[in-house]
DNA sequence: GCCGTTTTCGGCCCGACTGTTTTCAGTCG
């Protein structure tokens, strides 16, 4: 069983739990945890070994005894009890879109129907339009929403994906006639790694024309709902797109509304009831009637006595009481990053030349550039040997010496982890070079035990300056190898090796949470791009994001740091 | 089932949209 198992497991017993009909509130815990649960991932497995599972948001002495039984025996006998009541088929009909346990729970009770194919079929024959509440035109949604279910891919996209989408959508958005403003919320704003759909918000005094404005995207390929202030879309390519609409005045209160999370939108709610007022996108209301309106998001905070809060750490994992106590972390900006430290070039599997790269680096304003392509044993990307890594050294002052205004050029090396724990060069080759990215690109599938020999070797050598990307996950396409995530931490803390946090939206690894153990560790940071192209530059942001996510602060990073600095953190490293 | 500048018991966010309804329940975010 595997901790992914976990938070499905937990998601399914608040999904049974309410086509039972049990009280909300207990199934909202279940959630709640689940949710918890897949934010964290294989640490959880950490977590419940440092005895410390209650400390988690949502996880209380009922759940984390679940967790425990959960994790050491590998089943769940709640679970498995629930499972035999409520038929488990229910719970692909509650993914059907507009179906969710009221309806699941009478489909079941009233006509017997356990299934997706059952209830197709009771939606063909018309027996669906029997019931309470239902009509023909609920069952040809139903109907809609089966095929649609059956032919949806994945159904998160990457966080660069929906960043594109969402960058064109705005374009259009902001040219649109009565749209004052327009901007993203939601996840997206809020930078998780992979998105489900598109928040937009767009500011308008006359909310009729602008919705008019909304509906003349040419992207669209259908209009799910339509209201007068909100609509729900179908883009090409399936992904969908929420729209609000809110006048200027209402902003606020609308952007802190749709950016979520809904946990976190919860717990202000709860906070402001306290405060005598009700939130909501609309804006306070006082219990007398009265009503205080927010244009700007950080009026809503400062309303309840609190400052301002960056979307990324809007999660509900004590942002909110770290807002109370003063002790919100300086999170690490883009405008932070001064260089890069993980760029390839032609010389291994990278797109561009040292000058191309270097030259684009300069336009960016970068102070440094680490020119860090494959070693030897990466034989896919054409990695160097000793001679090749010669030459390119001669080549690297050539261009230094042509772009003498542009940033420093160091040479580094992303160097292979081999399969035995030993790297793809000897030290005295590392030793030669500015700098050492040290990655597992291979043998990833290897039992915990070995892939954990590789990489404390790896941090443990002297000349390595950065582990790339821990560990090995592509997002939506492969897991991360079986580490332990929080050995590894702890042994880059005491040996003052950084971790990277791999900005391709592929990797983003370490990943947010993580990031944040790493913080709390007290490790080193890089935000790189693994650049293979001029244009993966722009990855940093999406590297910033994680960053942020993680509560990771400016200091930590070494590519904030000024090039005297870093220099000098690479000359004692050694 | 969780949780505490109201509380270890008694609370637990708020509104838009749809489809079915003559005033609302269910779903969603």
């Amino acid at each position: 069983m595997s901790e992914r198992d976990l938070a499905d497991t937990f998601e399914a017993i608040a999904n049974l739990l309410e086509i039972k009909g049990e009280p909300a509130y207990r199934v909202m815990a279940y959630r709640r945890a689940s949710e918890t649960l897949r934010g964290l991932g294989p640490e959880v497995r950490d977590i419940w070994e440092r005895g410390e599972l209650q400390a988690l948001p949502g996880v209380g002495k009922a759940i984390a005894e679940k967790i425990d039984e959960f994790l050491r025996t590998g089943r769940l006998a709640f679970y498995e009890k629930l499972a035999a009541e409520v038929p488990a088929g229910l719970l692909d009909v509650l993914k059907v879109e507009g179906i969710g346990p009221k309806r699941a729970a009478q489909f079941w009770q009233e006509l017997g129907i356990t299934s997706l194919d059952a209830l197709e079929q009771a939606a063909q024959s018309g027996q669906l339009r029997s019931l309470s509440g239902m009509g023909p035109r609920s069952e040809a949604k139903i109907l809609a929403g089966i095929e649609a279910l059956r032919g949806r891919e994945t159904g998160r996209i990457l966080l660069s994906q929906a960043w594109e989408s969402a960058q064109a959508m705005l374009k259009y958005l902001k040219r649109g006639d009565g749209i004052l403003h327009a901007d993203v919320a939601g996840s997206l704003r809020r930078g998780r790694e992979t998105i489900g759909d598109l928040d937009l918000l767009v500011a308008s005094d006359s909310p009729s024309k602008a919705l008019e404005a909304v509906l003349g995207y040419g992207r669209i390929t259908r209009v799910l709902a339509r209201g007068e202030t909100k609509t729900s879309l179908e883009l090409q390519g399936g992904l969908r797109a929420q729209i609000w609409i809110h006048p200027p005045a209402r902003w606020g209160s609308a952007m802190q509304y749709a950016t979520g999370s809904q946990a976190h939108n919860v717990r202000l709610r709860e906070l402001a009831l306290v405060q005598g007022l009700s939130l909501s996108e609309h804006g306070f209301r006082r219990i007398d009637g009265g009503e205080i309106l927010c244009r700007e998001e950080a009026k809503v905070y400062e309303t309840l006595g609190l400052p301002w809060i960056p979307p990324e750490l809007r999660e509900d994992r004590g942002e909110i009481q770290a807002a109370k106590e003063g002790r919100l972390p300086e999170l690490v900006e883009i405008t932070d990053l001064r260089g890069e430290l993980h760029a390839h070039s032609t010389w291994s599997d990278g797109k561009a030349s040292i000058l191309e790269m270097a030259q684009v680096a300069m336009d960016m304003g970068m102070e440094y550039l680490v020119i860090s392509d494959h070693s030897k044993g990466l034989g896919i990307a054409g990695g160097l040997n000793v001679e090749d890594l010669r030459r390119q050294r001669e080549e690297i002052e050539a261009v230094q010496a042509r772009l003498s205004r542009g940033p420093r050029i160091l040479q580094g090396i992303e160097v292979e982890i081999l399969a035995d724990g030993s790297l793809d060069f000897p030290d005295e080759v590392l030793a030669g070079l500015d700098l050492v990215i040290a990655s597992l690109h291979s043998s990833l599938k290897q039992e915990r035990g070995r892939i954990m020999h590789r990489i404390l070797r790896a941090i443990e050598n002297p000349h390595v300056d950065i582990i790339g990307h821990l560990t090995g996950r592509l997002i939506n396409r492969r897991d991360p190898a079986d580490l332990d995530v929080e050995q590894a931490l702890r042994a880059a803390a005491m040996h003052g090796t950084a971790l990277e946090i791999n900005a391709h939206p592929d990797r983003l690894d370490l990943k947010d949470a993580h990031a944040r153990r790493a913080v709390e560790l007290g490790c080193l940071l890089a935000i790189n791009t693994d650049a293979h192209h001029p244009e993966h530059f722009g990855y940093q942001r999406f590297g910033v994001m994680t960053a942020r996510r993680g509560w990771v602060p400016a200091q930590a990073v070494l590519n904030t740091w000024s090039l005297e600095k870093l220099l000098e953190w690479l000359h004692n490293l050694r």
